[in-house]
DNA sequence: TCTTTAAATGTTATGTTGTAACAACAATGA
DNA sequence: TCATTGTTGTTACAACATAACATTTAAAGA
C-alpha cells in the first residue's frame, strides 16, 4: 500500500469518526491532519504549519494549528507527544485494530516515532508502583526517549 | 530530620562530590541547588530564580540558572523533567543509597515529584519492546503525568 | 608574585512554544 | 430571515530556552 492510498484511507475513516462523534471534519481539519500524515515525523505546531503551506500549499496559520491539533487529539486521531512538544497521527487510524494505550518511542535525534504496544503487564506494574507512592496516573500514555536505528548513538 | 538538616546535608555531600569530579560547586551553584531544595515542587529555570531571589535573597538571572542546572545536572544533583519542562533535586543525593535509573510521579495539578524505583524487570521489558521496534533508550529516566492524593481528580 | 589561561557569570538579544482575547465568517435551525 | 453556535482569522503576549559576546573570578605556571 502507498503511502498516499494509506493516507486516503486514513482521511475517509477520520471523516467517518467524527461524523458518529457528532462533529465535523472541516477542510483546515483534514489539511492539517493530511499534513501530519504525510509527515515521516513527529512535528511541532509550528513545523507543521510550515510544512502544511510549503509542502501542500495550505496557508494555515500557527494558532489555527493550535486548535485543529486540540480537536483532532480530542478525537483521537492525533497525539500529543508531551517530551518533545510535538504532534503525531495516530497510527492506527487507517487499521481497523482499536487501539489499547498508547506508548511511543521517540528518536530525540530525527523525531522518528513508533507507536507500540507494550505488554499490558507493564502498564499495570507501573500504575501499581504510582499507587503505592499516593500517586494515580492521568494519562495512560507513555513516552520514551530513544536514538533509532537510522541516527548515530 | 528537619528539612533544614537534609539541606545541609545534601548540600556538603553536593560539594564532596563535585570535588571528587574535579568540578566545583560555586556558591552561585550552591544558592541554585539550596532554592531547589527547600521547593516542595519542580521549579522551572524562571521560577527558581524567583524563588532565589524573593526567599532566599540571591540574585541569579534565569541565563545563569540554566547553565547552572546543566552544570548540576550533569553531576546528577537535579534532574530536568521533560514532560513538564521543570527541574527537582535529585532525592538520593543526601542519602548513601546508590540510586537505580529514575522515576518520577509528577503531579500535574501541583507539580510534585516522587522520584521512584519501578522493578528493573519492568525497565528491562520497555527496553525489550523498544529493541523490538530497532530503537534504544536514550535516556533510562521515566516521567509519568499523575495526580497526587492532594490534589482533586 | 605576576601573568596567562580557563572557567564562571553577566548582559543583551532573539528564537521557540503556547495561550488569551476578540473579530469575522460560516453553517444550522427556528 | 434572524439568532445561535461553531470555526477560523488576527493581534498581542506569556513562558521556556538558547546564542553570542563582555566581564569577572579562579587556577596554574613562569
Amino acid at each position: 500500500m502507498t503511502r498516499e492510498s494509506l493516507t486516503s484511507t486514513a482521511l475517509e475513516r477520520a471523516e467517518k469518526h467524527c461524523k458518529e462523534q457528532g462533529s465535523k471534519l472541516t477542510d483546515k481539519r483534514r489539511q492539517v491532519l493530511s499534513g501530519l500524515l504525510a509527515s515521516e515525523k513527529a512535528l511541532s505546531a509550528y513545523e507543521l504549519s510550515d510544512f502544511c503551506r510549503t509542502e501542500l500549499g495550505h496557508n494555515i496559520l500557527p494558532m489555527s494549528v493550535y486548535r485543529i491539533l486540540e480537536f483532532l487529539e480530542e478525537q483521537n486521531l492525533v497525539h500529543r507527544l508531551n517530551l518533545a512538544n510535538k504532534y503525531v497521527a495516530c497510527s492506527h487510524i487507517a487499521c481497523e485494530h482499536e487501539h489499547s494505550l498508547p506508548q511511543f518511542l521517540i528518536c530525540t535525534s530525527c523525531h522518528r516515532v513508533e507507536e507500540v504496544s507494550l505488554p499490558s503487564s507493564v502498564m499495570s506494574s507501573i500504575e501499581g508502583g504510582a499507587k503505592t507512592a499516593g500517586y494515580h496516573l492521568a494519562r495512560n500514555q507513555l513516552e520514551l526517549e530513544c536514538i533509532c536505528s537510522d541516527c548515530p548513538a
